[in-house]
RNA sequence: GGUCCCAUCGUCUAGUGGCCUAGGACGCUGGCCUCUCAAGCCGGUAACAGGGGUUCAAAUCCCCUUGGGACCGCCA
C-alpha cells in the first residue's frame, strides 16, 4: 500500500459547488492523504458557455473551507486545447477518428426519430465513410465537422472498478462519440482521458454516474496507447425520493455555501458525508479528519445508493458544536451573531471572547447549528427580549410581583454573583416567601430571558450580571403591575442600545 | 426504449455460509435526572423486496421476478 497514488477532483465549474463535489473530493482527498499520494484540482471548463471563474472561485473556496487542500493545480482543460488537439491528430492519422459533418439539427432530428421509434440512440456512423470527394463537398458547403472516435463495433470491455467489482460492456452498445467539437474543443470523455494521462493519475474516483461512461474511456486510453488508471465508482448520493441529488429537483438543500451559511461546521459536514457510502465497523459514527485519513478505505466503501439525512447530519453538527474548541466557536458565535442580524458589526467586535466562550458554554447542547446558536443567544447578548404572549400570560401575573422585588433586592446584597452562590440564596429565599424554586424558576426564566427554555437560571442570572438582573427583574415587575406587557418590550424601552452584555458580569 | 448499477429497520449502516431468535447510529418513543429546554443515562419501536435453487446450514452464493437509480448531448 505504499505506491505514489494520485488523484484528482475535477469539476466543472458551472456553477455553485455542491454536496457530491464535496463528497467526491473527500473520497479522493481521504485516498490521497492515506497513501501518502497527491491531490490534485483539476477544473473541466471546455463548456465555455456554462463555465465561469467566479464558479471556480467558489469552488475552490469552498475545498478549503471544508479543509481538502490540494496538492497540484487548478490545473484548467481550457488552457490545454492543443495537447487535446495534438491527441486528436494522432487519432486520426491512425485511422481511429473520422470527421463528421452532420449538423446538429440533422442529429437531433436522427434522434429524434430513432426515440420516437422506440430504438436506439446512437450515431449512425453514416459520416465513417465518406470518400473525398464527399468531404470536399461538405466543406465546400461550409460546414465544420467534428471529430468522432471510431469506438470498436464489435467486442467487450471490460471495467475493473474497485467498488463495483468487474462490469462488462457490450461494444456494439456505444456509439462513435464526438471527441472534438466543430470549434476544436475537446468533449469531456476525451478531455478527462488526456488530462488523467498527462496528470499520471493513478485512481480515478468518481461518482456513479461514470460508469456507463468508463467504456468509452477505457477504448480512448487504448487507443491512445495509455496505461488505465484504476477505477473506483462511488455510490450516488440521493435526496429522499431516492434521485440523484439535484438543485431543481430536490427538496433538501444541495449547495454547500447553504451549508456554511447554515451554520454547519466543515468536520460535522465531513464526518456526514464519509458515512454516506462508508462505514468502519459497527460501533463507531464520530470521526475526526485524522481518524477518517486512517480509517478510510476504499475496500469498504459499499455499492448503492445513500440517502442524505439531514436529521442525521443535524445531530453530527451539534456533537461538533458541543465538543468543538470553545475559543473557536465563540469566534464563529461573533460571526453569526451579524449574520443573522442579531447586532450590528460593532456591536459584535466589542463582545469580549471570553464572553462569547461562555455563551457557547451555555447553548452548546441546545442547539444544533451556529445559526440556532446566534439566535437562541440573543437575550444574553442584547436587550431585544421577545416576549411570548402565551407564557407572559401563564407565567407573568400580578400575584409575582412581590417576588421579583424581593428578588431584586436580595440579589444585589450577593457578594459574589456566581450560580453558585447564586442557587442556595435565590433557594433560601424562595423558601423564605412560601415558594419554591419549581414554582419560581419558569415566572424568572420569562422575566429574564422571555422565553421558557435555556440554560439554568442561576447561569442566566450570573451571565447577566448582578445589575442587569436587578434591572430586568425590576422593569418586568413594573410592567406587569401597569399591564403593559402585551408589547414587545423592546418598544416599551424606546429602544435603548444598552449592551448588558458589556461590563457588569460577577 | 437500450445499457449498466443497486436492493438489511423510515434513514445511514454492521454482517463476507453456521457466532443472527440480524448488531450499532440518526429519527421516533417510554423512563430516570431536573428550575425549563436540552445534554446525559436506561429501555422500547422498526429491516434481510418476492420466488426458485446450491448446501447439513443462507441476510450472506447462483438464477428469475419486482422495485429503485444512473447513463444514452458539439453537458460534465
Amino acid at each position: 500500500m505504499s505506491y505514489r497514488a494520485r488523484v484528482r477532483i475535477a469539476p466543472s465549474p458551472t456553477g455553485a459547488p455542491h454536496i457530491g463535489l464535496a463528497r467526491t473530493a473527500l473520497f479522493n482527498w481521504l485516498f490521497a492523504r492515506q497513501h501518502g499520494g497527491t491531490f490534485v484540482l483539476r477544473f473541466e471548463d471546455t463548456d465555455t458557455e456554462r463555465s465561469s471563474r467566479q464558479s471556480a472561485q467558489a469552488i475552490m473556496e469552498t475545498l478549503r473551507w471544508l479543509g481538502l487542500d490540494w496538492d497540484e493545480g487548478p490545473y484548467y482543460q481550457m488552457e490545454r486545447l492543443e495537447r487535446y488537439r495534438q491527441a486528436a491528430q494522432r487519432l486520426l492519422a491512425a485511422g481511429r477518428a473520422y470527421h463528421c459533418y452532420c449538423t446538429v439539427e440533422e442529429l437531433e432530428a436522427k434522434r429524434r426519430r430513432a426515440l420516437a421509434q422506440g430504438g436506439q440512440v446512437r450515431y449512425d456512423r453514416s459520416c465513417r465513410r465518406l470518400s473525398p470527394d464527399d468531404e470536399k463537398r461538405l466543406i465546400a458547403e461550409g460546414r465544420r465537422p467534428v471529430l468522432r472516435f471510431k469506438f470498436p463495433e464489435s467486442g467487450v470491455t471490460v471495467v475493473e472498478d474497485l467498488v463495483k467489482g468487474q462490469v462488462e460492456f457490450d461494444n456494439a452498445e456505444f456509439d462513435d462519440f464526438i471527441i472534438l467539437r466543430s470549434d476544436g474543443r475537446p468533449t469531456y470523455n476525451f478531455a478527462v482521458v488526456i488530462d488523467d494521462a498527462d496528470l499520471k493519475i493513478t485512481h480515478v474516483i468518481r461518482g456513479d454516474e461514470h460508469l456507463n461512461n468508463t467504456p468509452k474511456q477505457i477504448q480512448l486510453y487504448r487507443a491512445l496507447g495509455y496505461g488505465l488508471p484504476q477505477f473506483a465508482h462511488l455510490p450516488m448520493v440521493l435526496d429522499q425520493s431516492r434521485h440523484k441529488l439535484s438543485k431543481r429537483r430536490s427538496q433538501i438543500e444541495t449547495s454547500l455555501k447553504s451549508y456554511r451559511d447554515g451554520g454547519f461546521l466543515p468536520e460535522a459536514l465531513l464526518n456526514f458525508i464519509a458515512r454516506l457510502g462508508w462505514a468502519y465497523d459497527d460501533k463507531q459514527e464520530i470521526f475526526s479528519r485524522e481518524e477518517l485519513i486512517e480509517k478510510f478505505s476504499l475496500e469498504r466503501v459499499g455499492a448503492s445508493g445513500a440517502v442524505f439525512d439531514e436529521e442525521k447530519l443535524l445531530w453530527l453538527n451539534q456533537h461538533y458544536l458541543m465538543h468543538g474548541d470553545p475559543g473557536r466557536l465563540g469566534e464563529l458565535l461573533r460571526e453569526f451573531l451579524v449574520r443573522q442580524e442579531i447586532m450590528s458589526t460593532q456591536e459584535a467586535q466589542a463582545l469580549p471572547a471570553e464572553r462569547l466562550q461562555t455563551v457557547v458554554g451555555l447553548f452548546k447542547e441546545r442547539v444544533h447549528t451556529l445559526v440556532e446558536l446566534a439566535e437562541s443567544a440573543g437575550y444574553l447578548l442584547t436587550e431585544r427580549l421577545q416576549f411570548d404572549p402565551q407564557e407572559v400570560k401563564k407565567f407573568l401575573t400580578p400575584d409575582v410581583v412581590p417576588l421579583l422585588r424581593a428578588l431584586a433586592t436580595e440579589l444585589g446584597e450577593l457578594s459574589e454573583f456566581t450560580p453558585e452562590r447564586l442557587e442556595p440564596a435565590v433557594r433560601a429565599l424562595l423558601a423564605a416567601q412560601g415558594s419554591s424554586l419549581k414554582a419560581a424558576a419558569q415566572p424568572c426564566r420569562v422575566v429574564l430571558t422571555g422565553v421558557t427554555r435555556g440554560p439554568g437560571l442561576f447561569e442566566i442570572m450570573a451571565f447577566l450580571g448582578r445589575e442587569e438582573t436587578a434591572k430586568r427583574l425590576e422593569r418586568t415587575a413594573r410592567l406587569i403591575e401597569t399591564g403593559q406587557l402585551n408589547r414587545p418590550l423592546v418598544e416599551q424601552n424606546g429602544g435603548s442600545r444598552e449592551r448588558p452584555g458589556g461590563a457588569g458580569s460577577a
